[in-house]
DNA sequence: TGCATTTTTTGATCTATATCAAAATCGTTC
DNA sequence: GAACGATTTTGATATAGATCAAAAAATGCA
């Protein structure tokens, strides 16, 4: 089954016909290591899956890359502000990994909410879910040392150490490189 | 009106029948400065509204308090983990003058999503304006000295230097009190 | 008006993390 | 397997912010 439709039954029922439109708009593309599916001061806004690769979010701060987030496989995501307003992306997606990517533009979705609107349930369990992770970042960075906020990110998503290199991890907790390794240590 | 049908209004069109049973359901309440709304490990879920007051949202780390957001006049807001999830509230919400507080339980509110699924549509778009809020709130902790967070925070809610001590403005920012005196000077 | 309590500021010192530079290790390719 | 670039670690020093203690200022109240 399409990826993408499998995250939406995540969240709640989907009616047939609902599901069929949804999966004519869904689109297939596949990308290689570093090539870029979003890039800063655009409007590209999606709800996408990857079936198989990784990416991360990244924006520009005094002229270094920061790292905001990074995704993995079969887990649903787009950069919040495009994705929820009008407004443009302040940051940048890219590709870490060779991907698979489902996508369906936003666009597609509002007017698919219009003619079903028992879909807006899913998008509101999505947005809800989506409320949890932040706040789960915001305490983390609130309130713990970079030692804490290291461990909590391995607890989150344990692989990503083996498929990201330190810089990436370093910047993603906020701290240098330097400090991560003598972390680890 | 009722301050929190004309919260909900904002996020988009509710028919009548819809807004006479959530106005049934929502509850008036005044309480005095000091007195809780919620405290830790507590199931109350609502989104509620201040027609008058203010409130702070905290929580204890080492035995310390550590404040997570106020809240002012004519905002929705309640506690994102008891309000979309079953799981208990790990935060306490207290309030810091006498307020008058307008209140639905979540409870009320998913049996009327089942009602009148278009209702879902607001529900959306109010954890949707959330997740926004959210993701300002990790870049100023991500990115920002503290000296920032505090030019973030007076730009964000500007009265609230007036009706909050420094105390509790520090612990939000997540430094000690002693550096917002000297970040202040 | 004066006293007690709370809040804010100041001072001295300590600590976590940043910065800059260089060395060590790892991975890839010829 | 030698040589190159990328990544990670180590070292020396600097800095933002924490901590603890106390003074000063503001606020509330009898």
């Amino acid at each position: 089954m399409n990826p993408l439709i499998q995250q939406f039954r995540r969240y709640g029922h989907l009616n047939e016909a609902a599901e069929k439109e949804i999966e004519q708009r869904i689109k297939y593309f596949s990308k290689r290591k570093g090539e870029h599916f979003l890039k800063e001061g655009q409007h590209v806004s999606s709800y996408f899956v990857l079936s198989k690769g990784l990416i991360r979010a990244y924006f520009f701060k005094n002229g270094r890359e920061l790292n905001s987030w990074f995704g993995e496989e079969n887990q649903i995501f787009g950069s919040i502000l495009p994705v929820y307003t009008e407004r443009p992306s302040f940051e940048n997606i890219q590709f870490l990994e060779d991907s698979e990517v489902y996508a369906i533009a936003v666009d597609d979705l509002n007017e698919l909410y219009r003619k079903y609107p028992e879909l807006n349930l899913i998008g509101r369990k999505i947005a809800e879910e989506v409320c949890i992770v932040l706040e789960e970042r915001i305490i983390s960075l609130h309130t713990e040392s970079a030692i804490e906020r290291y461990q909590s990110l391995i607890k989150l998503q344990p692989n990503l150490l083996n498929r990201v290199n330190l810089g990436h991890i370093a910047s993603y907790l906020g701290i240098t490189q330097e400090t991560l390794s003598r972390i680890r240590r």
